[in-house]
DNA sequence: ATGCGTGCAAACGATTTGCAGAGAA
DNA sequence: TTCTCTGCAAATCGTTTGCACGCAT
């Protein structure tokens, strides 16, 4: 039965693309699309591949370094996933996403153990039209 | 500028296709993916395109007559929506959904004032494995 | 020298859309 | 009859994957 599958020697090579998706996304003060994070490291001058930034971008959400958020159909949204869980207020005409705190971790483990889930993970997120957007009209295409 | 553009009178016809898939997605007593609900109804007699199974489940979601989650990219699932919003515990391993409430409304309002939000919709699910299938060790595998 | 990580481009797969014909009003 | 809805198939589009080469170890 699959001995030692996790074997310490995880290689994890350091490559230039590497980090500098991860500073990228650190630098990041709001969710990015794959292909947003992709531009725009090319602009910083950085060539690197989609599918490199796909893969790393996976590899860390993987290892729970990144968040993923579906904010529609086809679009998976990334962003760098400090020590703690914590939600969002996302504006979806802007993409401007504010932290916010949601008192219901305790809720959460109430309801699961009453229907005896286990490895649970939850999404709470909220999404609307921030003031400036509302501002300047961009909330009524956005939907 | 675009006169009328929401006359009254829009004509919606009513159809066998139609019928079907809001009495399967009314029977379905959990979250289905569009490809489901289409063979779902194949199965049962119902000869139609994939195509019209995803226009009317849009414009049920459109109207607010369905909910529409993305339990994973590339896939959204459907659920008929009752009356009232409320939220779920969902099960990544065979797909059970529990209905579960989530005292959470009066939160949402105070946070989105607080930020300046409007046209708030929120998001809260649960996802986890079911004792079930933890029993017959399929939590093991899905993620 | 050894292989993991990368790049490119083709492959994928769920969802959407164009167009001609069928059925509801 | 008129106009919406349906069906089929092709088109989309974000994301994933195969393969050969370069670079980190």
């Amino acid at each position: 039965m699959v001995p030692d599958s996790h074997a310490p020697g995880r290689a994890h090579r350091h490559t230039a693309q590497k980090a500098a998706i991860r500073a990228a996304l650190e630098h990041s003060d709001s969710f990015v699309s794959a292909q947003d994070l992709h531009a725009a490291l090319r602009d910083d001058g950085v060539t690197l591949g989609l599918a490199t930034v796909y893969r790393n971008l996976n590899e860390m959400a993987e290892s729970g370094e990144a968040d993923v958020l579906q904010a529609e159909p086809n679009v998976q949204l990334y962003r760098f996933c400090g020590e703690e869980h914590h939600h969002h207020l996302y504006c979806v005409s802007c993409g401007r996403t504010i932290e916010i705190e949601a008192p219901i971790e305790e809720w959460v483990d109430a309801v699961t153990a009453e229907h005896g889930f286990t490895r649970v993970r939850h999404v709470v997120d909220v999404f609307g039209v921030c003031a400036d957007c509302r501002a300047s009209g961009r909330g009524d295409e956005a939907h």
